[in-house]
DNA sequence: CCCTTCAACTGGCTTGAGCCACTGGTGGCT
DNA sequence: AGCCACCAGTGGCTCAAGCCAGTTGAAGGG
């Protein structure tokens, strides 16, 4: 294809299901195979190279890793629509955008002409984990937060889980402890307490779902979630909320603009 | 675990498969198996469930989907190491870095206390992928871009793979063209060129690698990769650079620090 | 006409068997 | 002491067969 990558190198004998799954690959990347169409079954497929059933369905589980295709029992199996991806840009922070008097997701949801729904999933007081503790400049060792998850949707499907861990001490008896927080959200309640959010630290690794995100997503195999790591400092430079927030990588891209120098 | 998730609900009968995972994963997270550690064979897994091995088999898989475990021909299946990061700053762009003569890479690896190798793999005028062409304002039906693919390697273990894109009108015949860009890289001949990086736009998402990215990036399975697709825009906004970042996810992290409002 | 039933087809998962390639250590030979 | 051949153990991959569960549409009954 380009640069000599090893797709000049197939002769070394591939195992039959690689051999089933590249075709297949080919098939929809020629355009064959369109997005949505449906592949022949597991057992037409068995058939079709001379292989037992469970060669064709290795062949389909390689092409499901890729993210390429995707299962339905009973029904089938699909070429997998490319999906739009629902953009977090940099800009979501931005405090101009609190004017709106919307979060940032449901701004983000509105722009793409979507309905948002947020699900408080519990708040509680907590002892951090080592990760946050660190960002938050609090202790590791005892409850020294206050944990907020929440889960959100688009159009009722699930797009991001988020964790918010905020210093207890502060917290503690305000609006914060409510799942309704009142007037732009939580910033709206730091910015009472001192904290002008003024720098963020996104911190952005990609990873496999644990088996409980991927049930909370909603995820098909071969889906691999973004987690972003985020820090707000506010005036001074003092970090005062730290956000953990998983997306699934499938429908969800970040954008950031910044200037240089 | 937390939260009524989905963990209070095993009764409704797992397969065999899962229910092992879950118990592997479970001494895993318990720490009764250690990041190195060996997991019993497949067949002593299947002796001890009392189920065929192919089905202790699907167990592992379904760990190594997972990103936990990776399997070795003829060792055996070892819990994976969580791997420290090698992270790349939104500061990497920044001019003031260009002073130690170290391209951005270098110095990461450096700053990590690792030796850095770029392997330029080809330097080609080509028509653009369409998704470039848009960022980089030209046309998407002629060989209007200059293609320079490279691969990066820290201590010989590769981390990423990056397509950079210029303008063929204007780096045609240039130190552009050749392996070796000269002082500070391709970023020092563009500002010779009149573009002066200002502004930076990072589109970040992940997915599964393909076939050839596994390859080059030698990923074990469950290994996603994080895509960047980079836009550099001079002191005029103009668009000059459009470069497609590939990394590979279990070793590569990201981090924005900027400003708000 | 609508609804129910059912059969055929789909993927999900397991079994038990076998052969291959790779690894690491043992033990024998030089 | 050093080398090397061998072998037991490991994962990689396949086969052929079977049962299950979800889906669909056609046939039949009301």
């Amino acid at each position: 294809m380009l640069f000599g990558m090893t797709t000049s190198a197939p002769p070394p004998q591939q195992p039959p299901s690689r051999r089933i799954a590249e075709e297949l690959r080919a098939e929809i990347e020629a355009g064959r195979l369109s997005p949505g169409d449906k592949l022949p079954s597991e057992r037409a497929l068995a058939e079709r190279y001379g292989t037992a059933r469970n060669t064709a369905r290795e062949a389909i589980r390689l092409l499901a890793e890729q993210g390429l295709v995707t299962a339905k029992q009973g029904r089938g199996v699909f070429v997998r629509e490319p999906q739009r991806l629902f953009r977090f840009g940099s800009d979501r922070y931005s405090s101009k955008n609190r004017e709106t008097g919307l979060t940032p997701f449901r701004l983000e949801a509105q722009r793409q002409g979507k309905t948002a729904r947020i699900d408080v999933v519990s708040i509680d007081r907590e002892t951090p984990p080592k990760d946050i503790a660190e960002r938050l400049n609090v202790p590791s060792d005892e409850a020294s937060v206050l944990h907020r998850e929440n889960h959100y949707f688009a159009d009722d499907e699930p797009v991001q889980i988020v964790s918010t861990y905020l210093r207890w001490d502060e917290t503690q008896g305000t609006a914060l402890m409510q799942p309704k927080t009142g007037p732009h959200g939580i910033y709206g309640r730091l910015e009472e307490l001192g904290h002008v959010m003024t720098r963020v630290r996104d911190e952005i690794s990609a990873r496999m779902p644990t088996p409980e995100e991927a049930a909370v997503l909603e995820l098909l195999p071969g889906v691999p979630v973004l987690e972003v790591l985020h820090t707000s400092l506010d005036q001074d430079g003092v970090p005062f909320e730290v956000s953990r927030y998983v997306h699934r990588a499938d429908q969800t891209g970040l954008l950031y603009e910044l200037p240089v120098e």
